[in-house]
DNA sequence: GAAGCCCACATTTTT
DNA sequence: TGTGGGCTTC
């Protein structure tokens, strides 16, 4: 124990000891954060706590797997195995998949992916024939994330005034309405989409006071990485988990917020010591990666934010260079001169390729340096294109796989039916969905009684549809005996697919058939892993519930280790990240920061954060670039340079050009301000941030304490005594009713599952007697 | 069901 | 400028 203690300094090792009750860790750029992380759980451990019973958070995969590593090598792998850690996502499945029968979900329930539920949106505005045009479903997919972050269910979205107003004021009252029916929809296919996940672990907390004791009780301790990201429903999920044992320690950098259109609400980090009074705060201030010259840079710019936990983040590595900007007259000139500057700096100081990234506000921009390196024969790699898992290819295999776990997976169904093809057309489809509607069923459970459901088809439609459910119930069957692995290759041969990838000989063909192998070989590593460890269910269901859930930065990070290539990326991307030199371009108005942001003094501030992030991934070198004119949304435009150059203190910058041109910044966008009068309405739920946050009641989530305890022997034509046949636990007798109609909860004795609490709204069941 | 044409759109996006 | 999605056409 004292060992470890010894590899940390002073403020990390204070973090780290201090092991009782709630503690923030405000960690600098660059700081140790990991490490303070890790070593605190380790260190937790030694202490005699079971591992099992600490639960780590983290934003990403990549984030959690490197901790897993980190913790192993300190307390070994079998021990480590043993932790809740992971994503908030992925942490929010598991439980939901031990509890999910409270909440009339399948344990096997699928997940959506963002272009799932995009696409899931597109179909319903089309069926209730609103103007695509005016419900743009990306647009629409955007309120729907918020306001399930913010935790507003479908009813208390339609209950409230603010949003309603602010939907009508933007022309789309009805999104209440596809709201509503996307939810149900979802419900009816046995699937949650990301901010689900988030959301039905608060309402299963909420609604099951015992539920939510049993977790309270097994967790000791929960620490959570990068806290100021995270938005509402997550703030909640924690502070309810800590409520008993108050054993939670966050790590975070209110500086390096960036993620707020994704519903990350900074005032979680900024006001975590109201919520938990007893808060011991421990800043951890020295720099272990940049140059004095690059974290004082960095300070000096990120002083201009008004909003922020004060700190004086230092360096004791040389002074470094100073941060030299770079001017160029076209976007294309800037592309070669950053060209030209990475050979440059090549050949001076002996840096190899991935020693250097090109961060960029938007991804638009990579285009041009793609060009530039590729004719100065300068490798490179760009992030952040098509994952993986998105790849049309992988994406189709996956959705067989979610067949055989889940069938009434709508958008997987819609993906399969007719892939490869197999002669079930849109219209087919259509008829299929409109009854399925109409019986409030899945697609499934329609396409697997046509004759009840009096389906408009003919004998030959009815034929390859009941070829199609022979096909997808065969793997269900093999999915039960089977080990995955051997099940993946063979739905690859039954469905044709193998063959229809091999058929295509071009090179991009070639490379969907690599894709597929590299998917299957994921699956048999997988299976092989599990089998060590001794798991016995060796089935598609867990590969899946990971699968959903990843992004593949992980592969692209091992990628970097393995090649020598320049580093190209958004510099959201970046974050986490370190080069030795960095080349921050698009160094202008109206592009960093966007026109967005300008007029808003809070979107300011979170670009400016940006702006943070991009300058502190730097080790040795920062470079900034600005073009005077680029072809900007179909136009040559003339640009001005970002007014972020004049938050850098000038001691650092080195300016290639006169002083004299700084002067002419201000001109051009004191006028620019007056044309941008952008300043839109909030949304509701950015002027609640602070009623939320402060209110650790759950008032938002469905069934108030009032509510939920009215216990009733009738709720519309249920009545207690009744039997009921529900679609999935079978026949079962009502014992008790409580709530209104709205939020009416039975609890039912089912013959063969038990005592099951189900929300009327949502269950599906007849009365039989 | 695939190919081709036209039009709209162009901010970031851990899961 | 360039792309991607939707629609039309064969």
């Amino acid at each position: 124990m004292e060992v470890l203690l010894q590899q940390l300094n002073p403020s990390q090792r204070e973090a780290v000891v201090h092991q009782d009750g709630p503690s923030l860790v405000i960690a600098g750029a660059g700081s140790g954060k990991t490490r303070v992380l890790t070593y605190k759980i380790a260190y937790r451990i030694l202490q005699g706590t079971y591992p099992y019973r600490i639960l780590a958070l983290t934003f990403t995969n990549k984030a959690a797997n490197e901790m897993k590593e980190r913790i192993a090598g300190l307390v070994g792998e079998e021990t480590a195995r043993q932790l809740w850690m992971g994503t908030f996502h992925s942490i929010c499945s598991r439980i939901l998949r031990r509890e999910a029968g409270v909440l009339g979900f399948d344990p096997n329930f699928t997940i959506y992916d963002a272009s799932d539920s995009k696409n899931l949106l597109r179909t319903i505005i089309k069926e209730i024939n609103l103007d695509e045009k005016t419900y743009k479903p990306g647009v629409v997919q955007n309120r729907i994330s918020n306001a399930k972050n913010a935790l507003f269910t479908p009813e208390q979205y339609a209950a409230d005034k603010e949003l309603i107003e602010y939907d009508t004021r933007s022309h789309m009252p009805n999104i209440k309405i596809i709201y509503q029916i996307y939810q149900n929809r979802c419900f009816q296919s046995e699937v949650m989409d990301f901010d689900d996940l988030l959301l039905y672990t608060n309402i299963l907390f909420h609604n099951y006071p015992e539920i939510l004791q049993k977790y309270q009780q097994h967790f000791q301790a929960i620490l959570v990485d990068e806290y100021q990201d995270t938005n509402y429903a997550q703030h909640l999920i924690v502070q309810q988990l800590a409520q008993l044992h108050q054993n939670v320690c966050v790590v975070g950098d209110d500086a390096q917020s960036i993620y707020s259109f994704r519903g990350a609400n900074i005032d979680n980090i900024l006001k975590f010591k109201d919520v938990y009074p007893d808060t011991r705060i421990f800043k951890l201030e020295q720099n272990y990666r940049s140059t004095q010259t690059i974290v004082n840079a960095a300070n000096s710019l990120i002083g201009k934010n008004v909003e922020q936990i004060h700190k004086k983040v230092y360096s004791e590595k040389e002074k470094g260079e100073k941060i030299q900007v770079l001017s160029a007259y076209s976007d294309y000139e800037e592309g070669y001169s950053i060209a030209a500057r990475i050979s440059e700096m090549r050949m001076q100081k002996q840096y190899a390729y991935k020693d250097f990234a090109i961060l960029y506000r938007t991804n638009a921009q990579s285009r041009i340096f793609e060009e530039s390196l590729r004719k100065n024969n300068i490798p490179y790699k760009i992030y952040g294109g098509l994952s993986f898992f998105q790849r049309k290819e992988i994406k189709d295999i996956i959705a067989y796989f979610r067949m055989t776990v889940n069938p009434h997976d709508e958008e997987a169904l819609k993906r399969t039916i007719n892939y490869p093809a197999r002669g079930i057309g849109n219209t087919t489809i259509n008829k299929i969905t409109h009854v399925a509607i109409e019986q409030n069923i899945s697609l499934w459970a329609v396409l697997s009684d046509p004759a009840k459901y009096d389906l408009p088809i003919n004998a030959g439609t009815a034929a390859k549809l009941a070829g199609y459910k022979a096909l997808v119930d065969s793997f269900i069957e093999q999915n039960e005996a089977a080990e995955a692995d051997i099940l993946g290759k063979n739905i690859m041969q039954k469905t044709g697919i193998v063959n229809d990838l091999y058929a295509d000989k071009t090179p991009e063909g070639l490379s969907r058939v690599q894709n597929m192998e590299e998917l299957l070989n994921s699956l048999k590593t997988f299976v092989q892993n599990r089998k060590e460890e001794g798991i016995q269910n060796l089935g598609l269901v867990d590969f899946l519930a990971e699968v959903a859930l990843m992004t593949d930065t992980e592969r692209d990070a091992d990628e970097k280790e393995a090649s020598d290539r320049v580093t190209m990326m958004t510099i959201h991307a970046s974050k986490g990240l370190e080069f030795k030199n960095v080349l921050i371009v698009g160094m202008e108005e109206e592009l960093f920061p966007l026109p967005m942001a300008i007029g808003s003094p809070k979107g300011m501030e979170e670009e400016r954060r940006l702006f943070y992030v991009a300058v502190t991934r730097a080790e040795e070198n920062c470079i900034l670039s600005y073009a005077k004119s680029r072809f900007q949304l179909g136009e040559y435009r003339t640009k001005s340079p970002s007014r972020f150059l004049k938050d850098i203190d000038p001691e650092y910058l080195k300016m290639p050009e006169y002083l004299k041109e700084v002067d002419s910044w201000m001109p051009s966008f004191t006028r620019r301000r007056n044309v941008t009068t952008t300043e839109t309405f909030k949304a509701p739920w950015e002027e609640k941030e602070e009623k939320t946050l402060s209110s650790p009641s759950f008032a938002k989530l469905p069934a108030t304490e009032a509510t939920q305890k009215k216990m009733v022997s009738q709720i519309g034509d249920l009545s207690v005594g009744n039997i009921i046949r529900h679609e999935r636990f079978g026949s079962g007798s009502v014992t008790a009713l409580e709530g209104d109609i709205e939020n009416a909860k039975a609890t039912v004795d089912f013959e063969k599952f038990g005592k099951k609490q189900l929300l009327l709204k949502f269950a599906r069941y007849e009365i039989v007697g």
